[in-house]
Formats: structure tokens, C-alpha cells, sequence
DNA sequence: TGTACATCAGTGAACGCGCGTTCACTGATGTAC
DNA sequence: TGTACATCAGTGAACGCGCGTTCACTGATGTAC
């Protein structure tokens, strides 16, 4: 026996995970239907609602799985791979890391940014949840930078926001530049350009403030 | 004869036009069904025939409308209504006229927030363009600040998109607080912040470069 | 180890329904003379 | 102004198709003894 029922299951589960992602690519969740999903698998439609309750629900569970990726990306972020310290290096890692992670995990990156605006509502509401994790998470980085030693958690919060804003709208271009690869490296170029404007900014900012 | 032909199939259009706005609020153009739009309206399906070619030209209708509101807010906020000069003025009289529109044309910016990442490829790509051209529009303002003279055509390009990235993600969050007023009145006034820091940033940034 | 039974992923028929699109049509509005 | 004809927005029947969901089922895998 070479594999188990509940690794043949797992098998199945993952099947349908990468089926709607690949369908819903040029779409949404929303226009995407269990037996599209199924004959994709290779399954009767019926055997669906073994792994899940409906599209919705599997909408839900692409949402985990998608923030696995993001937060994978973060960590390395945060780890600041390849940065030696000092803003601009701080600036070119993270594009760079940003632009990689967009490259590996493209579904994903893609299914955020379009079921965050048009995806089922507790779809978009589990994004919109997850994204502030995140920019959470970014305003505790920011807090420990130097010159940010006595900025309120608002401010902190906002500039976050600002920072994961950009950052989204950077990866969201990326992901439409695909195969085109002098714009994507011009867009990499306007990001580091950003993220600094933005920082010196806030930075400059706070302290006439 | 109160109205002519012309007038009725006008009105009619609009019907068809307003329609496609109350029934993809909550999900996308890709999920809307001609024969949902028809029975809204009060026509029979074979009717939209007479408007339109199929849902997607019906979009791309709509993004055309949507813009038409979206420049004549870009115009107030030029004319800077109630501003009197100087940065924190020019940031306070465009955030407010941004908050005025997003709540008077609410199902248009819906529509753009929602379209552009999930829309059939045309409108999508409709959209994409029509963001594009207001970028270039901010950025000719933009050169138009004290301290913005000698800027490069690039440059103005960049602050220009981080602007538009973060007023669209304004609207956004303005869409998604709808009927919450103190959430929104924080959303507002984390934009003029975020703004502030843009543009200080921005003009310090260059000077340094 | 062998047997009897339980579990459960996947099957296949069936249902009523809404879909986009075709076609020939109706009848009020508009126009040419 | 009156008449004959053209236009065309909207009608209604019909089509084949894919939809979600129900139900009773099969048969391989797993477990208790």
C-alpha cells in the first residue's frame, strides 16, 4: 500500500486548492463553480463537498493558506536578507524579497489582490483581517528603526498602512508586467523609490511635529 | 408625445446602466448574468441585445461613466476648493473633496475598486489605462508646487502613482467603513497624514539626491 | 494472522433552474411624399 | 395635413447547456477482535 487513505484525501484536497486557484485566475471567486473545480480534479462534482462545504468555504481556506506565503515573505523581510543595515539597504532588500516572493508564489499573490475587492464578503473580510495583521506586525519592525524611538502606535499604524498599501499596489503591478521583464525591473525601481520618499518623509515629518 | 424614441431607449440604457451597479456591488461584472440585469430593469433578456453586445461592453460603458466622475473630483480637488495655499491646505480641502465623492458617487468607485483587480481582461485593462492618465495629470500638478521645479519627468511620475496608490486605497477603506462615521473620520485623517508625510518626504528626498 | 464489520472518498443518476443566444414577431414612433 | 411605408425597442417561445444539490450506491482502506 503506497498510500494512506488520509494522504490520499490530503492529495485530493490539494488538487482542488490548485484547481481553483489556476480557474479563478482570469476571473474571481465568484464566477468559479464546484463542477468547473471538479472536472479540473478529475472528480464527480458530488466528491467535492467531501473536502468542502462550498466555493465560499474553499475561498476561505485559500485565504490561509495564501497569508502562509505572505508571512513566509515578511519573516524574510524582517530577517533583512543580504541587508548589511542603514535605510537603503533596508529598502533594496525588501523590494527585492518583495519582487521574489511575487515570482514564487504568483497565485497566491494574485488571488489576495483580487478577492480582497471582489471576492464573496467574508472572503474579503478575512483579507481585509489578515492584511491588518500585517500591517501590525510592520509597525512593531518600524518602532524598533532608529528615530522612530517615541512615535505614538498611531503614527506608527499610519505610516504602516502606507508602507503595505504601496507595497500591495507594487506587487499588483508586478503581477501584471508578467513576461515583461524591463517594466517589471522600472517598477521594482519606483518601489525603492517610494519606500524611501516615504520613510525620509515620515521620518522628517514626525519630527517637526 | 411626452418623450421621443431616442429619449426612451436612453432611458432605458441608464436603467441597464444603473442596474449592473446595484447587482454587482457585492460580487463582480464576471458573475453578473444578462438575464439578472433584464429582470431588474423590467425587460425581457433579449431587449439588452439593443444596448449592448454583452456584459463585458456593458463594463467597459461603466468604466467610461466611472471616470467621468472620477476627473470631475480631480478637478475640484485642482481648483483646490477652500484651500488657500500652502501644503497643509492643498492636503486638507483634496481629502475632504475625495471624502465628498467617494460618498456621492459610491457605487462608481465601487465599481473601479472592485473591476480592477477582478473584471474581465478589457476592463481591467480599461481601468488600468484610465489610472494611468490621471497619474500623469497629478503629475503635471505636482510640478506646478513650489520646490517641484526641477524635478525629472520620472520622478514626478513615481510620487505622482504612490499618491493616486494611496488615495485609491482611501476610498477604499471609506467604501468599506460605510455607516461607521468615527471610523471614518479616523480613515480621513490618517490620509492627510499619510499624505503630509508623502509630500514632505517627496520634497526632501530630491533635495538630498 | 484471519475474519467480520465500519468507515468514507468517490460514483452516477436525477431534479429543477437560470444561463446566453436564435428567431420571427409586434406595434408605436418617425419620415417621405 | 393625410397617408403609406420604414424603423426599431421590446416581445415571447424555444434551444441546448452548465449549475448546485439530493440520494442511494460501491468498494477499497482501516480497525476490532
Amino acid at each position: 500500500m503506497s498510500e494512506t487513505r488520509v494522504e490520499r484525501k490530503e492529495r485530493t484536497r490539494r488538487a482542488i486548492m490548485d484547481a481553483a486557484l489556476d480557474l479563478c485566475e482570469d476571473s474571481s471567486l465568484v464566477a468559479l463553480s464546484l463542477r468547473q473545480v471538479a472536472k479540473e480534479v478529475g472528480i464527480v462534482p458530488t466528491a467535492f463537498y467531501r473536502h468542502f462545504d462550498s466555493i465560499e468555504a474553499l475561498g476561505l481556506a485559500l485565504v490561509d493558506e495564501s497569508f502562509v506565503s505572505l508571512r513566509a515573505m515578511l519573516r524574510d523581510v524582517r530577517r533583512g536578507d543580504g541587508a548589511a543595515g542603514g535605510y537603503t539597504d533596508i529598502v533594496d532588500s525588501s523590494v527585492r524579497i518583495l519582487v521574489e516572493h511575487v515570482h514564487q508564489q504568483r497565485q497566491h499573490f494574485r488571488f489576495i489582490a483580487r478577492e480582497r475587492a471582489a471576492g464573496p464578503p467574508s472572503v474579503r473580510e478575512a483579507i481585509r483581517h489578515e492584511i491588518e495583521l500585517c500591517e501590525r506586525e510592520l509597525a512593531t519592525d518600524i518602532a524598533r528603526l532608529p528615530g522612530t524611538e517615541h512615535w505614538s502606535s498611531e503614527d506608527l499604524r499610519v505610516l504602516s498602512n502606507l508602507i503595505v498599501t504601496a507595497m500591495v499596489a507594487t506587487a499588483e503591478s508586478i503581477l501584471a508586467a508578467a513576461g515583461r521583464p524591463d517594466l517589471e525591473r522600472q517598477l521594482a525601481e519606483n518601489a525603492r523609490t517610494q519606500l524611501r520618499m516615504v520613510l525620509v518623509g515620515a521620518l522628517q515629518w514626525q519630527s517637526r511635529s
